[in-house]
This record gives structure tokens, sequence and C-alpha cells, in this order.
DNA sequence: TAGTGTTTACTAGTTG
DNA sequence: CAACTAGTAAACACTA
């Protein structure tokens, strides 16, 4: 990477595949899918690298989408008219980049032939078809994604049904998580940032967090609570970090828990500081801690091979 | 007609 | 070193 400094690193090429870029587009929108359009729109208005070369990068961001099953389409609604239909992301895809690397994945996402024709022809275009209807009606999370079945699709919460990110869950694509997420299980929280630096060969988040952040200001800020980059738009719960636990003027460490599941993970139960103390915890870190950590326990009941990546978006007061 | 979507082919780099 | 992934180019079909 070129050194920080010189000159100015907006035109540097981001460090993200198209994969990643696309589903940072994605899962950036309140519906949690784009039209083509709409993706271009996103990297050329965060990354200026790409304000160039615009057929270039196109044609490859198309090639991938079409290519990789983690994209799927979902053809527009009579009251949707426009060219082209909905980019969304496989609902299974969340765990491609466990590895921490946003260029190259630690394998390919595909799915099953006979799911391929299910899921991306059919359940996919139910579901989000459903979730912008729960949308409009404001239904609970858990009641839409049992209505669409998405109960049973164990990375793929229904973020922004209720018309906002209340679940306090983020896909693991979600920028702010792709941006800032945490590195192998690397206790973000009470480490002093220079020290985490010297561990990795390649930018442990605070590292990529600067980096990003000095080479495209506009994409992301730092988080005060957890060393992680966070857009300037939004906090870890969706909403500006202003608003989401700063009453007593503290900052409370958060402590990223590691994306992958791994032997000696406890329980949901059985981790101490997941027993949540309402009092403890401003009102919008309670409620989202709360219903995050519910919602983990459910899904880790029908789905406990998924419970670490689960766990990665709870930030728990130490 | 421009934008969108699919497919094939190739190169380069990475991983096991 | 084979297998894999990412990026790129290009051809072609479809459609608003």
């Amino acid at each position: 990477m070129p050194r920080p400094g010189k000159n100015s690193y907006s035109d540097q090429k981001p460090p993200y595949s198209y994969i990643s870029l696309t589903a940072m587009a994605i899962q950036s929108s309140s519906e949690k899918m784009l039209p083509l359009s709409d993706i271009y729109k996103f990297i050329m208005d965060r990354f200026p690298y790409y304000r160039e070369n615009t057929q270039r990068w196109q044609n490859s961001l198309r090639h991938n989408l079409s290519f990789n099953d983690c994209f799927i389409k979902i053809p527009r609604r009579p009251d949707q008219p426009g060219k082209g239909s909905f980019w969304a992301l496989h609902p299974d895809c969340g765990d491609m980049f466990e590895n921490g690397s946003f260029l190259r994945r630690r394998k390919r996402f595909k799915v099953l032939r006979a799911e391929h024709l299910a899921s991306k022809n059919h359940q996919m275009i139910h579901y989000f078809h459903n979730q912008h209807n729960q949308t409009k009606l404001g239904l609970a999370s858990s009641e839409g994604a049992t209505m669409a079945g998405i109960g049973r699709l164990p990375h793929f919460q229904p973020y922004n049904i209720n018309g906002s990110q209340s679940t306090g869950f983020r896909h693991p694509f979600a920028i702010e998580n792709i941006i800032g997420r945490d590195y192998k299980g690397v206790m973000a929280g009470g480490l002093p940032l220079a020290s985490m630096m010297h561990h990795f060969g390649y930018p442990v988040p605070s590292q990529l967090s600067n980096m990003v952040s000095s080479m495209w200001p506009h994409v992301g800020m730092m988080d005060s609570m957890t060393g992680m980059a966070v857009p300037q738009d939004y906090g870890h719960f969706g909403v500006p970090m202003k608003t989401i636990c700063h009453a007593s003027g503290q900052t409370i460490p958060a402590v990223p828990v590691p994306i992958k599941p791994t032997a000696s993970l406890p329980s949901v139960s059985a981790i101490p500081s997941l027993a949540v103390n309402p009092s403890s915890m401003c009102p919008s870190q309670t409620t989202q801690a709360g219903v995050a950590v519910s919602l983990l326990a459910q899904s880790s009941a029908s789905h406990p091979e998924t419970k670490g990546t689960m766990l990665h978006s709870v930030l728990v007061h130490s």
C-alpha cells in the first residue's frame, strides 16, 4: 500500500474486490437490494477511483453479479418501473470473507443446483417482496422473518424492517462491518491500536479503517467505542453515532466477538458478558443488544453452526 | 439506442 | 504445482 502523507489516496484503488464493493452497496440500501445503476452510483460516490474507466469496471462488476451465486436477481414489481432488476445478497453468503481479506474470499460461494433454481428464482424473490410489504406495514422483524420463511436462513437478518436497522445486527457485508471488521478474533476494545498493528502483515481493522478514512474520508470514520471504522452516516446500529450511547458522556468499550465459530466458543447463555444488564446500558444499546441476543439465541438453537457469525455484531458492555 | 444481463476465454495472483 | 479466485475483455441477447 502506498504510504500516507504522499499526495491524496482518493484515487487509489480500494482494497476491495468487486464482490465486496457490490455487497457493500447492497447492504447500504434500506431494502438490501439495489438496481445495477445504484450499485454503480454507490461505488462511484464513495470510491473516486471508480469514477474513471467506468466501462471496464462496470463490465467486470456485471460479470461478477451474473457469475457469482452470492448475488441474486430480484425482478422489479409492477409498481417499480425501470430498467434492469434489483440485485441482492444471497442469505447464506455472509461469511465468504471470514478470513478477513476483502480482496480474496476463502472460498467461492456456490449454491447447490437444486437450491440455485429454487432459491434464486422463487424463495428469494418471495422473501424480498414480503420484506418490502412488511416494511410498509411495519411488522415486527421476527414476525416478518417468519412469514417470509427467512427464519431458516441464518445469516440473513431482516434489516430495516420497521424502516430502521433496529435489530442491532448487521450483515457481514454491511459497509461498516466490511471496512471496520474484526480480524481473526482480535479484541479491539482494550488493546492499544499501535500494538495491534504489529501483529499482522495486512492491516488490522484499526489500520485498515485509518487507511480507509485517510484515503476515502467520505467512506468512514473511526468509532471511538470500538476502534473500528464506521461510516459517517451510521453507527453500529444504523443510527448516527452520537445517538447511540453517550448519555453519560463516557465512552463504553465494546468487544467485538470473533466472527469465526471456534470449538471453545461457549453457548450464548454461558457468556457472562452477554448477560446484559439493562441498567448499565444506554436505552438504545439495551434495546439493540437485547434484541440481538434474543435473536441470536433463537438462531443458535436451530443453527448452532452460525453462532460465531451471529455473535460478530453484538457489542458487549464490559 | 443505451443500459442490462449472460457467457466464454484468458491472464495473474493466491492457496493448499 | 494444481486448483482456485479475481479481474478483464469481448461477444451477444434482451429490453425500457
